[in-house]
DNA sequence: GGCAGGATCTAGCAGCGCTAGATTTCCTAG
DNA sequence: CTAGGAAATCTAGCGCTGCTAGATCCTGCC
């Protein structure tokens, strides 16, 4: 019993430092570049041991995102529940939204850019989906003036994800992120009209 | 001359073949599958033959989007031109746009979305982003009110950018693309307190 | 100490982008 | 109409990829 926990407990760690890895190599020379013989050779095995923890390269990408949409689901929440009211609530969530995908492009693109298999295959996954559409929905209800509250929200996600890929893309002018935020969460949240003469 | 020319005429056919030919590959079994190999196949010449007419299978993809970025900006300009007031017009152009991405979405994905040093490497691609934008921007300039158009032309972008792009991946929910396209605009040119009690 | 059994590695397959060198095809000159 | 040379095209191969079968080594038990 302790020799299999033993082994039990190393196999975690490894698996933990698969992880690691490959999202540390991912954030410095992109997703393309993760090789199962570089990340085997950053965690200093052989590539096959990379299949005794997971079914394939993809399956890897997709644990990162699963890890990643955890945390982003943590900082949405707190940006929201920790602003005075509503109005500031969406402000802030929006911009802890791109913030993170600015900061972890790699794990961004895990989440929500690579082709996967993942949302809707994996167990856990769709339900944290779901954890972080009710963030969103949870920021954006409040201003739902007799609108779908889905589809507004939908809309703010929608508009909140462009911005953030076509930034990491660099088709938007770099300087302008929080303009732009500022802008979209004004006229989403119906505060347009009142404070465009400003 | 007439043999040179005609050389020159087949030469020039077999070129439009191959970027006929990878895109509709691409529309039926993905970019990610569209290799020199099964691409020299479909258009029954060797490997080495792409390589006469393109630097490499990047600039195969490349040039499928500059062929799609020229008709998207025609459509836009169409849906935008074509309508009997700014209101219609933003709405006409947003709703084509989205249509554009869902009907080739292979398309899409080579101007907007695979990672491409198309953008600022080649030479008349940028003028071509620059008059797409010009686009949107005169769609959405007249509900400017105060706020920079730019900025604005950014927002309106990526918001009509993430929702083609959440809509393919599935992440949306498909029976609500008008709806979704109908609320963001209502939203961004500011009619939306008037109406939202409807 | 010797021996299963599990963990790990070596070596290899098919397919990828891309290219050098052989081969074939075509135009032209005599 | 043929011979030669240039141009077009193909064959074959390199190093890389994801992934795996079979050999090897290592660990823990009797």
């Amino acid at each position: 019993m302790p020799t299999q926990s033993r082994r039990e407990r190393a196999r975690a760690e490894r698996h933990e430092l698969i992880l690691r890895t490959a999202r540390e190599l991912a954030e410095s020379i992109g997703w393309g570049a993760v090789t199962t013989r570089r990340l085997a050779e950053a965690i200093d095995y052989s590539q096959p041991v990379l299949y005794g923890h997971f079914e394939n390269m993809n399956a890897i990408a997709d644990a990162v995102a699963i890890q990643g949409i955890e945390e982003l689901i943590a900082v949405l929440r707190y940006a929201r529940t920790s602003a005075p009211d509503p109005a500031a609530g969406l402000s802030a969530l929006a911009k802890a939204y791109l913030e993170y995908a600015s900061n972890h492009p790699a794990v961004y693109e895990a989440i929500f850019v690579r082709p996967t298999d993942l949302e809707f295959a994996s167990s856990d996954s769709p339900l944290l989906l779901k954890t972080a559409f009710a963030e969103f929905q949870a920021a954006i209800e409040p201003f739902a003036a007799g609108e779908d509250p889905e589809t507004l929200t939908e809309v703010l996600w929608s508009a909140l994800h462009g911005q953030a890929t076509l930034a990491h893309a660099r088709r938007l002018r770099p300087g302008q992120r929080d303009a732009r935020v500022e802008l979209l969460v004004a006229r989403l949240s119906g505060k347009n009209s009142p404070t465009s003469a400003k």
